[in-house]
DNA sequence: CTGTTAGCGCATTCAG
DNA sequence: CTGAATGCGCTAACAG
């Protein structure tokens, strides 16, 4: 067992700049240039290097370089929930923009559970992120981590987040404009009794989207009754609102005496969902009751109907989320914090034109 | 501009063991024992120390711990698509079986990239993962690259892929089987002209479901029709499929002077995609074309008709690759490599029973 | 052009 | 029970 370095013949671990030094007969400042690529290193050296390197398959150790340097390329992205499609292509574009920079990306879901937010931010801390984009709704506990993270002078982007205490650069979309427009359009269609299902009242409070739908109603004389307004029990936590969700909700409006005749859903899954629910009691869509999504999923133009819904660019977000992100991380741009807002936009299917022909 | 560290006042940067020490009148290695609760450290010292740590809000570098213990808490999560629903659910349920276990993970996706694939890899080692989940396919840069690691003693396990060259411990659901039953299925309904969709003929062969396809035809003495195998464009590689992919290729199909009665997609999108395209030239499912999915999205049982499919346990395919590759890198288990293969399940809905009421 | 020195933050020796 | 020394792998700042 002797204490010196691995000698040759060993299966080794991971060789070191010591080791190519050596192999190369160098010191380990040249092998540290030949790599990084700075300084004057004579072509008949830095080949010498080059060749160590190949045969012992050296990797630098990121640990120990982002020790030395105080900063790592590392970001950290926390989601709300990865099999959440909307979190997922978010992530994905994100991922898209980092790794065209060089950055890797540490990727955390809360899950709804306050405990794993901690240990997600706990987690980018620890491993001292170069910055951070969050996409989950705020949490007291979660705000209070961020505003640590602020404190340190660690960068961080918010999407879809209120403009709550964090001093951040936000990312949104309006979705307040864009459930608007999906109400007028239900509206002067000629519905006059429409429900919101996805989320019920004290959640859906904090959804931008929910107040569009009720600003609606209200601009246009019409009033949100609780009874339609809808979603998943109590205590389940500000999760994604799902299929099953959504199909619940809807079955618990057709119990009802007075229906109904519209429905936005609050996203294309929940609306999904009720569609399911709605065909199961035999009603036409649209002609027995129409039905509004939200996010513009793939799916959604492929569903029977196809879906009315409310498109959102997401992929853009995650884009300019990173994009920020960067920035600030790389110091090009410092000081006021900035917002962004992506526009909604309805796109109209037939979930909610009474068609021609008696469809269904 | 002083050397010396910060003093008190400043928005200091992260506080250090010795920042610590300094505040709590102890030595760093004191520090060093209250924060990883080892060896003795009287109440009294404890207590100092403890409110120190609160004061600063002291975080213990990652970085520097992993460097000198020669080991992180990071593991690599390779996936070819993070929109792709079923590598959604397996990189939720491995998470959170990392998460319980004190880890973090490091996620990244191929997109069907080479260059994005020895991206990904390359980052991991740098960063020095503990450990791999791989569930792209197999590729020959990232096969090479993977025994790279097996040969540093990587700790690596496979989801859903083939007995490769990589000895590694794997995962994977049996799709040969599940594909077969489908088959069979369609068959026992009566069916003889049965197409595959969501990979074209030279990709497909990689599937094990494609292969259960052919040997289930083959048992039965159907054949396997080259025009009834139909996926996206050849150069686009090897790719999850789409639901644009899967109405393309319906859309295909019916061009054809003999067409298939029956179909069995590559998964429940591509299947989705092609109901749609059905539906849309006037054909009623299931009675005019079956159609049979693969993996079981929560979606499927709320299309129009709900989706015939094959279930694949995704999480438990995460949670158990998870849980084989912790036992690898805590060292409970050493030695021959394992392989787990979990059963698929036809699951039979009503896009392939012929119904008795004539639905749509 | 190349080598030497020193230290990033922490934890494993080994002494008190 | 606590402290001092040492080094993980790498690179900035200086020599030569």
């Amino acid at each position: 067992m002797a204490k010196t370095t691995t000698v040759k013949g060993a299966v080794a671990r991971h060789p070191t700049l010591l080791d190519i030094a050596k192999i190369a007969k160098v010191a380990p400042m040249t092998v540290s240039r030949v790599i990084n690529d700075k300084g004057y290193v004579s072509a008949e050296v830095r080949k010498r290097v080059q060749r160590a390197i190949d045969k012992l398959e050296y990797h630098p150790n990121a640990l120990a370089r982002s020790l030395k340097s105080q900063r790592t390329h590392v970001v950290g992205i926390l989601l709300p929930d990865i099999k959440n499609p909307f979190s997922a292509e978010l992530a994905g574009s994100i991922q898209q923009v980092l790794l065209e920079r060089g950055y890797s990306a540490f990727i955390s879901t809360t899950e709804q559970s306050v405990q794993r937010e901690q240990a997600a931010l706990s987690a980018f801390f620890d491993h001292r992120v170069a910055g951070i984009v969050v996409a989950t709704l705020e949490t007291k506990s979660g705000d209070e981590a961020l505003e640590r993270f602020i404190r340190r002078g660690m960068p961080i982007v918010a999407v879809g987040r209120e403009p709550g205490l964090a001093v951040v650069d936000r990312v949104t979309a309006n979705h307040w404009r864009g459930a608007f427009d999906a109400v007028e359009h239900l509206i002067s269609l000629g519905h006059q009794r429409i429900a919101y299902i996805g989320a019920s009242a004290p959640h859906a409070r904090r959804l931008r989207r929910f107040e569009g739908f009720c600003d609606a109603l209200h601009e246009h004389g019409l009033a949100a009754r609780e009874q339609w307004i809808v979603g998943p029990a109590e205590d389940s936590g500000p999760g994604y609102s799902t299929l099953a969700d959504g199909y619940e909700a809807m079955q618990r409006l057709l119990t009802l005496s007075t229906r109904p005749t519209a429905i936005l859903a609050r996203n294309d899954f929940t609306a999904m969902g009720a569609m399911s629910a709605a065909r199961e009691h035999g009603l036409a869509i649209p002609n027995d009751v129409a039905i509004v999504g939200f996010d513009n999923v793939p799916l959604a133009a492929f569903t029977t109907p196809p879906l009315t819904t409310v498109e959102q660019p997401t992929a853009e977000q995650g884009r300019r989320a990173a994009a920020m992100l960067l920035e600030r991380i790389e110091g090009e741009v410092e000081g006021e914090h900035r917002e962004v807002s992506f526009d909604c936009r309805l796109i109209v299917r037939a979930s909610t034109q009474k068609a021609a022909e008696c469809s269904e």
